[in-house]
DNA sequence: GAATAAAAATAAGATACCTTAAGAAATGAA
DNA sequence: TTCATTTCTTAAGGTATCTTATTTTTATTC
């Protein structure tokens, strides 16, 4: 995939953090390989999963990279990967890309904006089993790879409590 | 707002429905006065708001306009408006825009996109009194000008516990 | 492959938020 | 203004989900 301009490339392992809370970021990240994560910390020090990124996905704070402002995100390696960077300096206004990439980046926002409008309606109007239902029919693949407690964090419940839907759900 | 081309203009009335769940529709919708909501109906028949779109805004199903499949959402006027329309036929096909249109666009759907990240963050990580506030903050006219069972269905909680959590911030 | 650490399961008690219901206040219609 | 309708408030009881703690299972490391 993908036209738009990646400068360097790097293997990171599991547990490596590539952005902090905080920072102002000059990247996006493309994974080639394994699987980032990116996440808020809340005033409690627990872990909210916005994204998951694996092979061929795009990770970054939009807004920091974008409008040059500090990072409300963590950006860290859930598996060793692999990952390109896409560099702010060549991608820097949007107004400087050729038609080509600017259907290509206008599409990736779009589709992304369907499906983060999704995931509002279902944080909004369904219970906690039913928005796991949903998340493994949506991502079969990430159901099998990743621990419970990601998914958890990412579904907007507590380990424990996703355990206990998981039983229940096995038992029907 | 701007240079997409729109077709027609309507009045319409509190309460007209513009689109509803299980139509595929052909418009996009730019409020010009007055504000309209979209949102869904969940199985108990209880209503989850998506979006409010008052004056400049635009709204519509992205993901039927886009792709002509049935809509998730109602929309629905919330207040008499004025209402001009943005035509699938002359809309159709991203690859068709110009390149000023293209930035525009591209420019929406990102401003859009890292708006609402932020809002799945918010109904991740923050308690429904916080997520009143930070509505308060970001819409501080929206606060003023819509009836408070609306904005409790945007931040996904009841009325009367919206209700409850504004006595208990008036007490402060 | 034992030792250690991390993840998952289970369970009891706590709380944020919901449901239902009724009355008060505000809005709109005639 | 008066009546009717909608919205808001208040309160009691209920449920989904969380917190804390312990045990079991799985993964990692030397």
């Amino acid at each position: 995939m993908g036209i738009l301009p990646t400068t360097k490339k790097i293997k990171v392992n599991k547990g490596d953090v590539l952005l902090k809370q905080g920072q102002i970021t000059k990247y996006g990240y493309l994974v080639e390989t394994g699987c980032l994560k990116s996440y808020t910390l809340d005033n409690n020090g627990k872990e909210h999963i916005l994204q998951f990124a694996p092979e061929n996905w795009m990770i970054s704070d939009l807004d920091s990279f974008t409008n040059q402002i500090p990072s409300v995100i963590f950006i860290e390696a859930i598996e060793d990967s692999e990952v390109a960077f896409i560099s702010k300096s060549e991608f820097n206004e949007i107004s400087q890309l050729e038609k080509t990439e600017l259907i290509e980046i206008a599409t990736k926002f779009r589709n992304n904006l369907i499906a983060t409008n999704k995931r509002v309606i279902g944080l909004l109007s369904a219970t906690a089993e039913q928005r796991y239902i949903d998340f493994t029919l949506l991502y079969p693949t990430l159901v099998q790879r990743l621990p419970l407690k990601l998914i958890a964090s990412y579904i907007g419940v507590t380990p424990e409590y996703l355990s206990e839907i998981r039983r229940k759900l096995s038992k029907k």
